[in-house]
DNA sequence: ACTTATTTTAAACAATTGTTTAAATCGACG
DNA sequence: CGTCGATTTAAACAATTGTTTAAAATAAGT
């Protein structure tokens, strides 16, 4: 019979929370090994390396992230309503994991080769049917034409963004946690107004 | 008489390129002298540590990105070119430095303590006058009325993200740089349009 | 209970790390 | 030239790194 939680996931979990906030070569094995509380052979026992190790913890961050738009384009909503709900779940998503925006983006930058699309991520979007339906919207003119490339950048920039510069933010600008968020909560209603004023012009709007 | 250029001044040169490719954890200091073409011990000779000389290179990087923003900020123009005047020289500086932006906030998240303003970002940003010059056009209905920090928020996201995440967006659309770039200079003039329609609401645009 | 395979550990490995020490080289000035 | 200070180096330091080896503990099957 298995354990509660197998040593295997265990080391999982501690690995993501070390690596997260840390990075890789920001934190040692043994660190890891410690976290979980079991010896250092185990962690290159179970996984081969602590690079081995990282790339899994990499690409579930990524796979994490993916899906949580997945989850949205998959709703049965209007365009302009599916942009709403993608920039609510994106700014719950990263509450929840703030710290992986900035993990992501320097894990690839440490990986020379970046093998990214093992996961086929592209693949998973096109299922959702999300670009036909944006494609047809842009057709119809309801959408404004954009590259859908571009589209992407709009909603991670403005997203991911401001969770990844809180440290930055609350720096520059001598704020604390408390001000930071209610400044994020703002955000996150300028974003949605601002993006849906932008890709839908034509829906009229009111003062 | 002083050489062309110092060894001080090598070395600081030297370690900005290592720091920035590789992140704090991520390089040696070895490797920063063999770059520079001297002994270890020189290095601990001119800056007392290699977290001395990182705490120096970051704060020089966050100095230099400021900076580009004051320059824009001081020019005599009105608030809405002065918005495209900022937009432009962010991209123009950013691709110099693509770095830059993830070795920030990577940099930030790596010291615990992070005093951030003893280089007092916050006063030479108010000195350029440009938080008066929203205000007032806030007060004149010229400009939407928006904390400052949030716009602060809507400029950098748009700015400095589509830069930092080309091998996220590259890895996951498999396109490679030269379609990235085109992208890129779309992105721009999307930003533009954007945050004015968004600032400046009142300006009326046609099709 | 005995055997066998899996899981876990302690210990050691060689390599690399940031830093220091003491000596060597260089430059300028008397 | 000789001396003194600044610059630079080679060598060594102790600590830590990722990884491996061989033995121990545990679990499972018969």
């Amino acid at each position: 019979m298995k354990k509660d939680v197998s040593t295997e996931q265990k080391i999982k979990d501690a690995a993501r929370k070390v690596f997260m906030t840390k990075g890789f070569s920001g934190c040692t094995t043994r660190e890891i090994a410690k976290s979980v509380g079991i010896n250092v052979a185990l962690l290159n026992y179970y996984f081969r390396s602590k690079g081995k190790l990282f790339e899994l913890i990499l690409e579930a961050a990524l796979s994490d992230f993916i899906e949580s738009m997945v989850y949205v384009f998959k709703q049965d909503l209007a365009l302009e309503d599916k942009t709403r709900l993608l920039i609510d779940k994106e700014f719950e998503f990263l509450r929840k994991h703030p710290e992986l925006p900035l993990f992501i983006h320097a894990g690839l930058n440490q990986e020379s080769d970046a093998e990214l699309d093992q996961s086929n991520f592209l693949g998973r979007l096109h299922q959702t049917g999300i670009f036909e339906e944006c494609e047809k919207a842009q057709e119809a003119g309801s959408m404004r034409k954009v590259n859908m490339i571009n589209v992407t950048l709009l909603f991670m920039s403005n997203c991911h963004f401001p969770i990844m510069s809180k440290k930055l933010i609350c720096g520059i600008y001598q704020i604390d946690a408390k001000e930071h968020e209610a400044r994020l909560i703002e955000h996150q209603e300028i974003v949605k107004e601002m993006l849906i004023n932008y890709l839908f012009p034509n829906t009229n709007k009111h003062v």
